[in-house]
DNA sequence: CAACAACCATACGGTAGCGTATGTATGCTT
DNA sequence: AAGCATACATACGCTACCGTATGGTTGTTG
């Protein structure tokens, strides 16, 4: 299916997030990702009733894809807790290609949860149910409840942090990253 | 000076900072920033040349500020480098009010520079020199350059990350960065 | 093959912003 | 008091976008 004759309302939503992680929020205007697609703005409000159903589109779908991605990866390891951790670090942290954009369009929906609620919203639904996954992970390591939320905190903290320094080229993402399990597992 | 007949281009810069944090990049435009100041558009163009000369004039200011700021505190604490990292942090994590908006006008001028490259240079300078500095702090403390490193870069990235989802409301900022600085300073 | 639905193009009115041009008021200077 | 620079107001043309209305094209189905 080289030529496709017609367009889906899947297609418009990835065309979407390439304009929202190439050129921000506001960047996600019909009549420009119509040109960028090469067919007219008819075709959109064909799928699409308005700008606002769009983004609440995007949202939804990233929502899904986001946090199905590594968890299941890791569920399914069959390792000991301690070794599900280093893998959940080496899955978060290798460039993959995920369906939206991967770290790109993480970071670009997280600066739009700042000026658009919705976004805010899905993205505070995302990390939560992250750092519980991450958290009970510490807990099957024989953490304390108190010692495993600050460990599962700081982990996801960091990288988030530390991928928009990977990202300007400033540190390593990935050995950071396991430097800082390191001392997470430490039992002193 | 309750009634000030005139406008500064500082008063302008002000402005556009507010716009900025609030509504994000696509926030910084003149006829809306002009009605918030309750004066026309003819203002603006007497100050500055366009609005790419604002943004500039936004970044240079942000830029001084952001460095001079903390840096300053710490260094003239006359304390033991443990106790400088122990004062960055909560100088760091103190709801301070900076000129141009605090850590509000840091993550959206982060933001920023994911799609506009003078705030992409200008974000990544201040990291650099931020990391150098607390680097430079863990090498005090008697640190290998590798390990210095590792934990500047954790301490900095956690800080980034964290203070995202302590906005949420997900984590308690100040405990968790005591907490990582505790591991970064354990002698293992 | 006629009718209908899916899919898209084109054309329109309306809004909001940029930058410029020019007018105007208020001080300061001599 | 005249003149001049400062600091802003107003009005204009231009562009880009949104959403709608309407028409055209293609494929499918009875």
């Amino acid at each position: 299916m080289i030529l496709k004759k017609t367009l889906t309302s899947e297609d418009w939503i990835r065309a979407s997030f390439r304009a929202l992680t190439h050129g921000g929020p506001g960047a996600i205007r019909v009549e420009a990702i119509a040109r960028d697609l090469k067919v007219s703005k008819g075709s959109f409000y064909w799928h699409f009733k308005d700008v606002a159903s769009l983004q609440s589109e995007m949202l939804e779908h990233w929502q899904l894809a986001a946090t199905e991605a590594i968890i299941e990866n890791v569920d399914e390891s069959g390792v000991k807790p301690e070794e599900q951790l280093h893998l959940l670090i080496m899955l978060a942290t290798s460039t993959r290609n995920e369906p939206y954009g991967g770290v790109l369009a993480e970071a670009a929906i997280r600066d739009w949860g700042r000026y658009y609620q919705l976004a805010a919203d899905t993205v505070t639904a995302v990390d939560e149910k992250r750092l519980k996954y991450t958290r009970d992970l510490f807990l099957s390591c024989g953490h304390s409840k108190k010692r495993a939320t600050q460990n599962a905190n700081l982990l996801y903290g960091s990288l988030i942090g530390l991928e928009g320094l990977a990202y300007q080229k400033l540190v390593n993402l990935r050995e950071d990253m396991l430097y800082l399990l390191g001392l997470a597992l430490q039992n002193d």
